[in-house]
DNA sequence: GGTCGCCTGGTA
DNA sequence: TACCAGGCGACC
């Protein structure tokens, strides 16, 4: 469940169970994170490591070590977080689990197994290649303006790629479109400065009602239940548009679907 | 820019 | 049985 919104529900549960506490042993349990999707010798090597904080960056998540190292994670198409009690049994599609000092385990749940786990040295800063946050003052629309000014393809495809704007995914790009009512077909180079206007403020809506409020809030604790968001485009091929009743259409872009009400988004 | 592959499961 | 999947990096 990983756009910037689950993400950051993920992030906010990681954290509690995390912080301050002294990761005893690290697990790796699928064949392809212990080869290309992890660097198994420094997870493994995380044995004894203190964690100091754990931070959300996009669709990353940041877990710094009181020695400087960085655990870097990313769920990519469903990964979530599991927390047990040593007694518990694995979760189903448990892929890696970091042993705490506290008699709980943090299992990485994936079950197509396409997460990503790295460790970086202390010092490393690594580039993430990311834009600026939905709620980050620099992304207005003069950024947009020129973020697009030379960009070739729709704009559906774009506000998918990270160095534009971090933390958006297929659904919520999809939803944005929707709310600012604009075709995802349309050129991005294409949009004015009302239409780039309607669409932020439409991004801004859509992730701050995903994540119930501002999403820096660390009101979830647990496994509060991250209710489903009511989506209004996504998914819905053929029902009705829930602004003008015209069945929702569904076409592929780069290689992803997108909904779309192909009356009301012009 | 578009397409493919990574993996495996859920669903029609 | 086939298709689809909330991501992204490698490839053309």
């Amino acid at each position: 469940m990983p756009e910037l919104p689950e993400v950051e529900s993920a992030v906010v549960r990681l954290r509690a169970a995390l912080v301050g506490r002294t990761i005893v042993r690290v697990e790796l349990l699928h064949p392809s994170l212990r080869k290309v999707r992890a660097d198994a010798r420094r997870l493994v090597a995380l044995a004894g490591a203190v964690v100091a904080r754990v931070e959300r960056r996009g669709k990353h998540q940041l877990v710094h070590l009181a020695d400087g190292r960085l655990l870097l994670a990313h769920f990519r198409m469903n990964g979530d977080w599991s927390i047990e009690r040593a007694a518990d049994p694995a979760p189903r599609f448990a892929r890696a689990r970091l042993w705490l000092d506290d008699d709980t385990i943090v299992s990485l749940v994936d079950s197509r197994a396409l997460c990503t786990l790295r460790v970086h040295d202390a010092g490393a800063h690594p580039d993430l290649g990311l834009g600026p946050e939905p709620d980050d003052e620099a992304l207005d629309v003069d950024y947009l303006l020129s973020a697009f000014a030379r960009r070739r393809g729709a704009i559906k495809p774009a506000l998918l790629d990270q160095r534009v704007i971090a933390g958006l995914g297929n659904i919520y790009a999809a939803e944005s479109l929707w709310r600012a009512r604009l075709s995802p077909e349309a050129p991005a180079a294409s949009l004015d400065r009302r239409a780039l206007a309607a669409l932020l403020r439409a991004i801004r809506a859509v992730i701050r009602r995903a994540t119930g409020g501002r999403y820096r809030a660390s009101t979830v604790v647990g496994d509060a239940p991250a209710r489903e968001p009511r989506l209004d485009v996504y998914d819905r091929e053929g029902q009705p548009c829930r602004r003008c009743r015209t069945p929702i259409a569904r076409i592929v872009q780069a290689g992803r679907s997108t909904y779309y009400c192909p009356a009301c988004q012009a």
